[in-house]
Order: structure tokens, then sequence, then C-alpha cells
DNA sequence: ATGGCCAGCATCGCTGGA
């Protein structure tokens, strides 16, 4: 099973992009981020066409996850929503097969010691209380999104420079830490991976062609789901090209069970 | 080649992203 996690900064910009990307990779399971649509506005009919039947939680403007399931899957047990975080759309969640995949899409921050960084560590520490609860009822979770946090120097092109700024300050690698010690385990990093890779470019300062990135976008495996992963890779080809969303997709395969 | 922000909202500049 192909999962990927893709924040595509606009579903209604995107799409075309995302309907190319499917076409070639065929992923199972897809996760979107940043939709920015609600739920009336999102291209049902395209996806299914594409052979994706789609399930979202969006608010217009900001935010807004989807989980994509491939037709000839199931998708069970859909739900979405953080407890006590219910005014933004980051959280989907459902069970394919034997495994429960969770879609987030966590808050950016914007800037360390803002009440939007307050915010952000915040909904870390409830994800960590939800991932917790759904380990309970599911041995199998895949945890993937964006999750705007690097938790690593090698996951930062300047580690010197970003060091204490949004996205790679002590507090939110900590909160990465705190998911981590649930159970999961870092898909990406089961792997022999080329230096400098990254999942996120800014638009701004060529900082793309100049590989400056992050990689802050992660699928999480619990349980045995490690030892089935059989390889991990980031799309950098997917950032190229006319109108791409500055994130690249993140796909991860697991061996059927 | 991959290239000096982008998307949305509502204008005619702002907010938010990361």
């Amino acid at each position: 099973m192909k999962i990927t996690t893709w924040n595509v900064n606009s579903l209604n910009v995107r799409l075309p992009r995302l309907l190319g990307w499917l076409a070639v990779q065929r992923p199972d399971v897809v996760c979107l981020q940043e939709t920015k649509l609600d739920d009336d506005r999102f291209p049902h009919v395209e996806l299914e066409a594409a052979g994706y039947v789609a399930h979202a939680c969006g608010q217009r403007t900001y935010n807004g996850v989807a989980l994509l399931v491939r037709r000839g899957l199931e998708a069970r047990d859909v739900s979405s929503g953080l407890a006590g975080f219910e005014d933004q759309k980051r959280l989907i969640a459902a069970t394919v097969d034997d495994v429960r995949i969770v879609c987030a899409y966590v808050p950016n921050g914007q800037s360390v010691g803002s009440d939007k960084y307050a915010y952000k560590l915040a909904w870390c520490k409830a994800m960590a209380s939800s991932l917790a609860r759904t380990l309970e009822r599911h041995p199998r979770v895949v945890f993937a999104g964006d999750m705007n946090i690097a938790p690593e120097a090698r996951d930062v092109h300047d580690p010197v420079l970003w060091e204490g700024s949004i996205h790679f300050s002590e507090p939110e690698r900590a909160a990465f830490r705190e998911w981590l010690a649930l159970g999961f385990v870092d898909s990406f990093r089961l792997f022999d991976q080329p230096p400098d890779t990254f999942s996120w470019w800014d638009y701004r300062m060529l900082s793309f062609p100049k590989n400056r990135g992050l990689r802050i976008d992660h699928i999480l495996l619990s349980g045995d789901l490690r030892q089935r992963c059989v390889s991990c890779t980031i799309d950098r080809n997917a950032r190229k090209g006319e109108k791409p969303s500055d994130h690249a997709p993140v796909t991860a395969e697991l061996a059927l069970g």
C-alpha cells in the first residue's frame, strides 16, 4: 500500500497538478493538507474520474484536509477534528485495510513566542493525546501530514541559521519526539537517504533551485508497520514547473500484512 | 534545467503561509 502526504497549498489551484501526479504515481491513499475549500466545493467529480474517493474536512481560505482512497479500497470509520481545536480543520482519519491513517495539518506557528506558536504547541500536545487513544484501538497507525516541524538538524538546510526559529525550535522538536515516544518511527529515516533531502522550499529567494529547504512533511508508523515499510521517498520533481505547491509529496510504501 | 513569492479575499492592500 502506497501512502502519500502532500500539502497542496490550495486544491483549487493545484488540482491539475494533483491529477497529473496521481495518474503517474497511483498511490493507494493520499493525505492532503491546505485544501482551503469548504466541503461543498470539494472536487469529488474530478477525483472520482481519476479513480479516487475523497473524504474531506475543509474550510475556505485556511487549512482543510482530505483523504483520497483509490477505488477498490474502502475507507472505514472516517472521523475528523481534534478535540478542543474544532475551529480549524486540520485533522481527518480513516481505516484502510488493516491500517488506521491519520492525516494532519499541524499549525504553522508563525514565530516563536507568538500566540500562534502557543496554539501550535497546545495543538501538538492534544494531538499526542489523540494519537495515544488511537493506538489503544488500532495497533497499526500511520500518522502522516504537514507537521510543520523539522525534527533534526539534518532536516534543515542551515541548522545554525534556523536554530530556535519557527519549525526548528526546541519545544517544537520536543513535541515531535513526544509523538515518537508513543511508539512511532519516522519512515523516512528507516532508509538511507540522500543528504539535504527536504519537503518544503520557500517560494522566495530562489530557495528551491538553491535547495534551501526543510523536511517538515512526515509519515510516522506504529507497531509492525516499521517492518512492513519498504520505502519512503520525497518527490522533488513535483516541486518543479509551473505553479507548484511549495511542498513536495512524501510517499511511504507498506508491504501487505 | 528547477529560477527573483503565492493564494485568497475582496480589492486596488492586506493576512497567512513556513
